[in-house]
DNA sequence: GGTTTTATTTATCATCTGATAAACTAGGTA
DNA sequence: TACCTAGTTTATCAGATGATAAATAAAACC
C-alpha cells in the first residue's frame, strides 16, 4: 500500500530546486508534527518518495530542516488585525473578543501548528518563549486594558502579572480545546464558535462581578 | 564537571535490588520528564552513576522502563476525596471548586507530571486517553451537574458535550498555568491560589448570568 | 543530436544506541 | 578464611541514523 512504486518502473520525476524544497518542507512539517523532531530522515524521505540523501541537498543538516519548520509554523502568525479588533472601542468588548478568538483559533488551532508548537516548547526552544512573550505583550496586555475599562476601572498603573494570569486562564482554556483535539485526540464538540461565545461572555460578566468587590 | 568519579577511585556502592530499582525509576522520571522519551539510556545511567547495562538488569527493555514511569506518574493520581469535595452540597459551589482545584493542582501541576503527561500524550499513548476519559467522567461531569444546580436548572438529561466543553475551558485554563510554568518556562505569578479563586468565581457568576438567557 | 547542467540515486561511513554475555567483586554466610 | 550469592562492570554486537561522495540520468542548451 505504501510502496514507492505503483508500477514496477518508477517514472522518476524531477522537480525544480525551488519546488522540491517546498515539497520537502511541507512534508517535514506534517511529518515532524506527527512524530516529533526525533523522527528519522529516512522515514521522511520515504514519505516524500525520494531518497534520504536528497534531503541534504536542500537542507545541510537535520537541524537546519527543523529550523525551517519552526519558521514556517511560527512566523506570520500574529495577524495585525487582531490588535485592531481588540482595541476597537466602537464595538462592545464581548463581540471583539469573540471575533478575535475565532480568528485566532482559525489561524493556530491546527494539527500541525499545535503539535509543532508543543514539541518545540518541550524542547525548550527559544523561539517558543519569544512567541509567548509576543502574545503576552501584543494581545493579552491590550485585552487586560480593555477589560479594566469594561469593569469600570480607571487605573493608570501598568498591567500586573495577576491581571495577565487571569486572562491567561481564558486564553489557555480556549487553547486547551486545541490540545484536547490534536494532542489528546479526545472527544470535543465541533462547534468551537459556541464554546468561544460562552467562555468569553461568562468571563466578562463574571470578571465585572468580582471586580466590584475589590 | 560531569565526570563520574569525584575521586580518582570510585568507591563503588552496591544497593539491594529493591533500592536500586527504586533509584533508577526515580531518576528515569526526572530524566525523561526533561529530555522526553527519546532520551538515551546511556545518559540516564550516567546520571545515576551506574553503567548502562545495569539498567537492563532491572528493566528488560527501555520500553519497560518507560511504562514503569507512566505507571508511577499516572497512577494513584485521582484522589477520591475530590469527588467528595465537589458533590458536598452543604458548602457553596464556589468554595468546593476552589478547594478542588487547589488540591488537584498540588497533586498534578508538578514539573515531572506535567511534562511526562504531555510527552506521553504527543506519543499517542493509550494511558493518556484513559486518563482524560477518567477526568471527564469522574470530575468534570459531576462538576457540570453541580453547575446546573448552581444555575437553577433542573434538567434530567445527561450532561452534553457542550456543557463539558464549557467546563473544560476552566479546567484547561487552570492546567495551562502549569504548562506555562513547566513547559514554556514563562513568567507566572507564584500565587496560584488567587488565580483559582478569581477564575472559579468569575466562571460561576458569569455562567449563571448567561444561563438566564437560555 | 550531442553536450552540458543539475536533480536524483546508490553506496558507504562513522557514530549512536538499545541490548546481550561474560567477567568481576562486594558483602554475607558457613 | 574460604566460599557463595548477587549486584555491577567491561566488552561487544547488530541495527539504526545523520551525513558524505561518487555515480546516474532527466532536462536544458547550443
Amino acid at each position: 500500500m505504501s510502496t514507492k512504486k505503483p508500477d514496477a518502473k518508477a517514472p522518476r520525476k524531477r522537480l525544480s530546486a525551488e519546488n522540491r524544497e517546498q515539497k520537502i518542507l511541507e512534508e517535514a512539517i506534517s511529518f515532524f508534527a506527527e512524530k516529533g523532531f526525533s523522527g528519522q530522515t529516512r522515514e521522511l524521505a520515504s514519505r516524500l518518495g525520494i531518497s534520504q540523501p536528497l534531503l541534504y541537498r536542500y537542507f545541510p543538516t537535520k537541524r537546519d530542516l527543523i529550523e525551517n519548520v519552526f519558521e514556517e509554523v511560527y512566523m506570520n502568525r500574529v495577524n495585525p488585525e487582531w490588535l485592531t479588533t481588540i482595541t476597537d472601542r466602537e464595538r462592545c468588548l464581548e463581540d471583539r473578543l469573540i471575533e478575535f478568538y475565532r480568528s485566532y483559533a482559525e489561524a493556530t488551532y491546527r494539527y500541525e501548528w499545535i503539535r509543532v508548537y508543543m514539541f518545540s516548547a518541550l524542547m525548550g526552544e527559544e523561539l517558543n518563549r519569544r512567541y509567548i512573550n509576543l502574545v503576552e505583550k501584543e494581545l493579552l496586555t491590550p485585552i487586560c486594558l480593555e477589560l479594566r475599562d469594561y469593569c469600570g476601572l480607571t487605573r493608570d498603573e501598568s498591567i500586573t502579572q495577576a491581571e495577565l494570569d487571569h486572562i491567561w486562564v481564558l486564553h489557555g482554556g480556549l487553547f486547551y480545546y486545541a490540545i484536547r483535539k490534536h494532542i489528546y485526540h479526545g472527544r470535543v464538540s465541533e462547534d468551537f464558535s459556541t464554546i468561544v461565545s460562552q467562555a468569553v461572555a461568562a468571563m466578562l460578566k463574571g470578571t465585572k462581578e468580582i471586580s466590584k468587590k475589590l
